[in-house]
RNA sequence: GGACGGUUAGCUCAGUUGGUUAGAGCGCUACAUUGACAUUGUAGAGGUCAUAGGUUCGAACCCUAUACCGUCCACCA
């Protein structure tokens, strides 16, 4: 044996003598222990957010597996819709390209195509790092079997009169081509320009001046007693486009105390006005677009036709100014805007036909089922804000305007339409005849449906499109295991897809870990230069390394920092592991009791149990430092040292060795396997097939 | 505006659900080296557990308030 522990000479071999060995497939033999991996995305390379998933669900899945359960952790990969086309985009634009050089079946190839020459990248880094993951049974999102799912249970759901489809204000992003779900939109704080403006009788505040030629009527707060004579009147309104007559509604949105207590009211371009709109659907016409979705201002806006919006607001601002009808300028006035998530713009809410999921009858099922605890959460607090995010979820939004993806199986009778009454026929294959209104042709949908409309399905559809009983076998998984930054996102709606399709929770419990954080606990990021490479680490330090860094004393829920000099302090206890077995195994065992052998033995036997309860109770980060300061402080420091002076046998030190390698296994799989092919023969061939020490 | 966290050693964090002198890693100080390991060992310095009250025989842990930090949500134009 070297004198230190080589992780590059052993990892590969090791793991593929796992591998073969079968051992990541679940026996048949055993209660099943089931976590379905969340899919990274297919092409894209590791980044230690993934790292810290494969560490923690392995750990649980080893020891899982080594208690006699069959242990299933079922692996996927996401064509992850909007991500994957935003960096194809990238690509075609360094080519002098754009997506709308091609056409939806070639673009659609091209991307398909893309990713199928990346999407070894992610499944080959996270076999780096050990992952003893059932790789015959891989799923990715858009395998023929998964697709065909994800369209019945469209189709089940628009049977069940939870799908719906509407004209609703959407967050579209003019750049990136498409609308996002609620939960995709992130707010940021602005400071823009309170323009205050006359506006026939009144002087009204906004921040939107370029949306005027969209408005339908002026309203005011019932209450308001400056304004109360004019509610039900018509104003005459002379305006930059020559004058128009608007009625003034009266309505409680309205905050006497803000601006001038007047609105106007825009319905096609604000959320707020679109919801006064609704409640005053008799008194005042609809949506009135003068904003495309290309961002431009249409027609409707006169001479500012074609103008992109800041440019418009400018120009009206301008005008508005030159004609006197700007009375002053709050610039001090700060708002939160919706930007979009993946490129930063902001989002412009405009008024498209979309379908969308009733959440609420769902949602409930949910609750419920928390309340009764069919679902544990494990992190800090997560219980609580999944319970808010239930209960003010809104309808959700899963049409999206990408060719990446799956297409909304709905046909359209005669012509697609902006209309929300617009007939429709929801089928896989074109339909013959439309049984509602008799049409005969039809045009096909176009949008596809948001990923994480797959992604919900995730723990049914991977069971129930493999082997022949999985689904009965492995389902409700155990454990849900994933970042709480996506707890809304995602775990919520598996919850929601999970209970709807199979009337059961998709997993008994979620372990939520925390961000991973620099030395210092500053984000990690590219543009920052603070970011490692989960591959550049397993490279200088080896997997283990990195594994136990990540998780060494994290507590479920919360961000944890990790540096190189945590790793290295790591990289030493598998050095430690190395040695230890080194100088066990130098002499030969002698069979004669010692002194203090019965001591030893009721310790030892404590560390087992106390590290068995923390596992059990979902505390790797625990389990882990449990482990690693009574190897080394008490075993090695302590109990070798008194072996050396006879008071400890030789054999008694060997079995403890033995339980310490697996107590070490799911934390370091490797050097404690290949310190375990170092050993005297023993029964079990391999550690990782090995049985669970006793407690 | 609301919700949820955090505040423990120089730094990064644990603290197993109230119970003896509060722990780890890194860093620091002194010593140790031909027999497992310097990717080491031994010894040590360093904390009135954010602050102020309260409950209790007993509080880092439970309660109340305050301060600061962080995250998420939110339709005030």
């Amino acid at each position: 044996m070297d004198k230190t522990y080589r992780a590059e000479k052993f990892e590969d071999g090791i793991y593929q003598a796992w591998e073969k060995s079968g051992a990541f497939q679940p026996g048949n033999q055993g209660k099943p222990y089931t976590i379905i991996m969340p899919p990274p995305n297919a092409n894209d390379p590791l980044h230690l957010g993934h790292a810290m998933f494969v560490t923690v669900e392995d750990i649980f899945i080893r020891y899982q597996r080594m208690r006699g359960r069959a242990a299933l952790w079922l692996p996927g990969t996401d064509h992850a819709g909007i991500e994957t086309q935003f960096v194809f985009e990238k690509k075609l634009a360094k080519e002098g390209q754009s997506r709308f050089d091609f056409d939806r079946q070639t673009l659609y190839q091209m991307i398909w195509d893309y990713v199928a020459k990346n999407s070894g990248v992610a499944i080959t880094q996270m076999k780096k790092l050990g992952a003893s993951a059932d790789w015959t049974r891989l799923k990715f999102t858009l395998d023929k079997d998964v697709v065909k799912f994800v369209l019945n249970t469209f189709k089940q759901l628009h049977d069940d009169g939870l799908v719906y489809r509407d004209l609703k204000l959407v967050n579209y992003c003019t750049r990136c081509g498409t609308a996002f779900s609620n939960l995709e939109i992130n707010h940021v704080d602005r400071n823009e320009p309170l323009y205050y403006l006359k506006y026939g009788p009144f002087t009204l505040a906004t921040v939107r001046p370029e949306t005027k030629f969209g408005d339908t009527a002026v309203a005011v707060n019932p209450k308001d007693k400056r304004y109360k004579k004019w509610v039900g009147q018509e104003i005459e309104v002379k305006g930059l486009v020559g004058k128009f007559k608007i009625k003034v509604i009266a309505d409680n949105y309205v905050d006497p105390q803000f601006g001038t207590g007047v609105v106007k009211i825009t319905p096609a371009h604000d959320h707020n006005d679109y919801q006064v709109w609704q409640r005053h659907k008799q008194e005042m016409p609809g949506p009135n677009q003068v904003i495309d979705f290309d961002g431009r201002l249409n027609a409707k806006a006169g001479k500012y036709q074609g103008l992109k919006v800041m440019a418009a607001r400018e120009k009206v601002v301008e005008d508005l100014k030159k004609q006197g009808l700007l009375v002053k300028v709050d610039t001090a006035y700060n708002h939160a805007v919706g930007t979009c998530y993946r490129c930063g713009r902001t989002i412009e809410p405009l008024p498209l036909a979309q379908f969308f999921i009733k959440v609420k009858p769902l949602t409930k099922k949910v609750l419920s089922a928390l309340n009764q605890s069919q679902v544990t959460i494990y992190g800090a607090g997560h219980d609580k804000i999944l319970k808010h995010w239930l209960n003010i979820l809104d309808d959700w939004n899963i049409s999206r305007q990408i060719v990446w993806g799956i297409t909304i199986p709905v046909w359209y009778c005669h012509h697609k339409t902006n209309d929300p009454d617009q007939c429709f026929v929801v089928s896989k294959t074109k339909p013959i005849k439309c049984p509602t209104c008799g049409a005969t042709e039809f045009e096909a949908e176009t949008d596809t449906f948001d990923t994480w409309f797959s992604s919900s399905q995730w723990p049914v559809v991977t069971l129930k499109t493999n082997q022949k009983d999985d689904f009965q076998r492995f389902y409700p998984t155990a454990l849900m295991e994933t970042g709480y930054d996506i707890l809304p996102i995602w775990v919520m709606r598996m919850l929601i897809m999970g209970m709807y399709l199979t009337n059961q929770v998709p997993f008994k419990q979620v372990y939520l870990h925390g961000l991973v954080r620099d030395q210092k606990g500053q984000k990690m990021s590219k543009s920052k230069g603070n970011a490692l490479n989960p591959l550049d680490v397993v490279e200088k330090y080896g997997a283990d390394a990195l594994r136990l860094a990540l998780v060494m004393s994290t507590t479920a829920g919360r961000d944890n920092s990790v540096g190189e000099d945590k790793i290295r302090g790591m990289r030493n206890l598998t050095n430690k592991i190395w040695n230890a077995a080194r100088y066990i195994t130098m002499e030969e065992s002698r069979f004669a009791k010692a002194s203090r052998d019965d001591e030893f033995i009721k310790h030892l036997h404590k560390v087992v149990e106390q590290v068995t309860k923390q596992l059990d109770d979902l505390k790797p980060g625990l389990a882990a430092e449990t482990v690693y300061n009574q190897f080394w402080h008490w075993f090695c420091d302590e109990q070798i040292e008194a072996a050396k002076a006879g008071k400890i046998s030789r054999a008694a030190l060997l079995d403890g060795l033995r339980v310490f390698l697996k107590l070490l296994h799911p934390f370091v799989p490797f050097v404690t396997e290949a310190v375990w092919q170092q050993l005297p023969k023993a029964k079990e061939k391999l550690l990782i097939s090995s049985q669970w020490p006793n407690t």
